[in-house]
DNA sequence: TTTCTTACA
DNA sequence: TGTAAGTA
């Protein structure tokens, strides 16, 4: 397996070493290997942990409370998980796009959107947001086909289902993660639909009587919970999605 | 040159 | 989170 040293890991992953250090060393999030001299040395799977550390920061966890929130290292119900993630990594490489849907649509009907979600695209999406160009186009394809799946579940769910719903994004960046949320939401019986894109300020009166599910990252500030339950005590419909 | 640790804004 | 110093 290839080994980098921190100053490659930092072009990698763009973040400072200092960073770096700092994270092993005040909250145990790093464990790398060293040489016989003392340096630095980090594989792949290091690499992945550090950009999924970087994800949980910029969706607005402090670095202090990441550890925790981190993925468990190899259960078994989990390898099941990683390998179909390198499956759709393989599709997404090599452009079969086609593939993709139809294994997106064959799961899809096999699991919850909830499973599906939390076990491997929260944890795929979270490979692909790099800052490397590659990675990106992957990541921007794999989004699109699953926009266009989760609309398809979104018009079947509105034939069935009965309560209307509002999907909105709060002060978020990712806003496929909306679009995910919507998806778990239509299985749950709402009838939703989505605003495309992340709302810097939200105004329940603007949207008058109707019901509103929103999304504020995996961890909303504490001033938006005070916020939403102000709001639901002033009679407006207005629900917390929760992260997982 | 790079990376290491420690102390310190 | 980043800078500076002194090492290896």
């Amino acid at each position: 397996m290839a080994l980098y040293t921190i100053g490659e890991v930092a072009l990698l992953c763009d973040i400072n070493p200092v960073t770096l250090r700092a994270w092993q060393r005040r909250y145990g999030l790093l464990k790398p290997q060293r040489t016989d001299g003392g340096h630095r040395l980090f594989n792949d799977a290091d690499i992945d942990r550090i950009r999924e550390i970087k994800s949980w920061i910029d969706n607005g966890v402090q670095v202090g409370k990441v550890k925790s929130l981190l993925s468990p290292e190899n259960s078994d119900e989990q390898d099941i998980w990683r390998e179909q993630q390198e499956v759709l990594l393989r599709y997404l490489q090599s452009g079969h796009l086609h593939r993709l849907r139809v294994w997106l649509k064959e799961r899809g009907s096999e699991y919850p959107a909830q499973t599906l979600i939390t076990s491997l695209f929260i944890p795929l999406r979270r490979r692909l947001q790099s800052q490397q160009p590659t990675l990106q186009a992957l990541l921007s394809a794999l989004d699109g086909v699953l926009i266009n799946y989760i609309c398809i579940c979104l018009s079947t769910a509105r034939k069935k289902n009965s309560k209307d719903a509002l999907v909105v994004g709060w002060n978020v960046h990712d806003t496929t993660r909306l679009w995910l949320e919507a998806w778990i939401a239509a299985q749950q019986g709402w009838r939703v639909d989505v605003l495309a894109h992340s709302l810097a300020q939200l105004r329940p009166e603007l949207f008058d009587g109707q019901t509103l599910l929103v999304w504020c990252g995996e961890s909303p500030t504490a001033a938006q919970q005070l916020q939403l339950t102000q709001w639901q005590e002033n009679g407006y419909p207005v629900f917390p999605l929760n992260g997982n």
